[in-house]
DNA sequence: TTGAAAAATTAAATTTCGGTCAAAAACCTC
DNA sequence: GAGGTTTTTGACCGAAATTTAATTTTTCAA
């Protein structure tokens, strides 16, 4: 049996593939059903409904989400504002390769600021809040946070941010740079002027401006060797 | 005859309140028409889909958002820096009173990367391409950044802001960080720890970090007398 | 004033999915 | 290889978007 991939993958990843290129509202369960080589009623065998999908998808993009800023913090020998530059320009990557698994996580901060203004909560669907997926996402959401906030501290204890800088508030900052970096990128691409604003300068620009938020004591050029461990 | 308001604009102020309570998906063009007092079917003369009316919507939400940065600028005595602060404050509470308003601009700039992107163009609904409300979106969606383009540039002048920073750039960052923490406002309320991140530290958090990456020679505290038209 | 064309409005018909379900097929396991 | 369990199917249902045809209202020139 070579390639027997279980269903519930395959049509995981028949559902990313039509959502990038057809978008959510407009892939039709039957459209996944099909390039999954499946019968539509099957899909609902291994999911509840569409949105069950698409948030099991989402439970794939934070775990992809949370490796990427492992992998920084893996990297050996980067101070703090290292690793969150570092850090930047990988989740752009990111971004890049795996829009709808970007753009899943994105959405599903909506998700939860619904559920976290009792004014709204209960125009969620039931049947979502129940869901396992998204009782899942509740507990782990948070995960890739914690991990760039971790980064702040750390570059706050080896001296190349500021002291004075919130960890908590500080990465919420960042991370609202990379998301409206992402939702900015491809819009600006077109505008007029003569001063063309490619990806590159548009990251370079992000990427400065980070650095100066952050900038402390320690040149950010010298890395600085972490002693031991900080935990 | 008192209120006769036309009826584009009731339907228009009926989707409004019901996207607002319900969300977009949860709302039945039904439902749209008995709160506007009319029939389904009608809605369909004023606009010509569910995503017509929603760019409508779209529409007025860029109309007064241009109009934050307007009242922004039309104050006076304030430099560059002090602006771009006060544009953060007056777009975090056109978010929070205007929801929908402000989701749907953040939306439009999905639309927009899509329509950017020469290999997903075409998966917008060419309904979508061809409407109106669209055509005139790509015109105009741009005119809110360009004064605030345009706070970056005098803040460079006036001293206020450091003379390096590319001023399309550092709008958008800042602009970023606007669309990220309306993302992240809500979901953090509930972090557990005892360092409780209110909406209001969570805000002064924000801007001091603005302020740090922005700030040039000028203290912002001693409000700068911009002498003349700088244009 | 009127009556015919245009505009506004409605209600019903149509279509397009998401979702359900009963039954068939495949797969055990004893 | 009979009985039970799991997987799979495809026809079917209903809700909601959209279309259409028919009806009412408005407009306005003769």
């Amino acid at each position: 049996m070579p390639s027997e991939k279980n269903k519930e993958k395959v049509i995981l990843e028949a559902a990313a593939s039509l959502f990038t290129s057809k978008g959510y509202q407009a892939t039709r369960m039957e459209d996944v059903a099909k390039e999954a080589g499946i019968s539509k009623g099957l899909t609902y065998f291994y999911f509840k409904n569409k949105e069950d999908l698409y948030l099991a998808l989402t439970r794939r993009a934070f775990d992809q989400f949370k490796e990427v800023f492992k992998e920084v913090i893996r990297k050996k020998g980067q101070s703090g504002l290292d690793q969150v530059c570092d850090l930047f320009t990988s989740v752009s990557s990111f971004a890049k390769a795996n829009q709808v698994y970007f753009d899943s996580i994105v959405d599903f901060l909506d998700l939860l600021k619904k559920y976290n203004d009792p004014s709204k909560r209960d125009s969620i669907h039931p049947r979502i809040l129940e869901s396992e997926q998204f009782q899942k996402l509740l507990e782990t959401h948070h995960d890739p946070a914690k991990l760039g906030i971790r980064m702040i501290s750390q570059g706050i204890k080896d001296g190349s941010i500021r002291p004075e800088l919130q960890p908590e508030i500080t990465f919420y900052a960042i991370w609202s740079m990379m998301i409206g970096y992402e939702k900015l990128r491809g819009p600006i691409g077109y505008e007029e002027k003569e001063i063309k604003i490619n990806d590159e300068n548009w990251e370079k620009g992000y990427l400065k401006l980070i650095k100066d938020m952050l900038k402390g004591t320690v040149q950010a050029s010298k890395p600085v060797t972490v002693q031991g461990s900080l935990f």
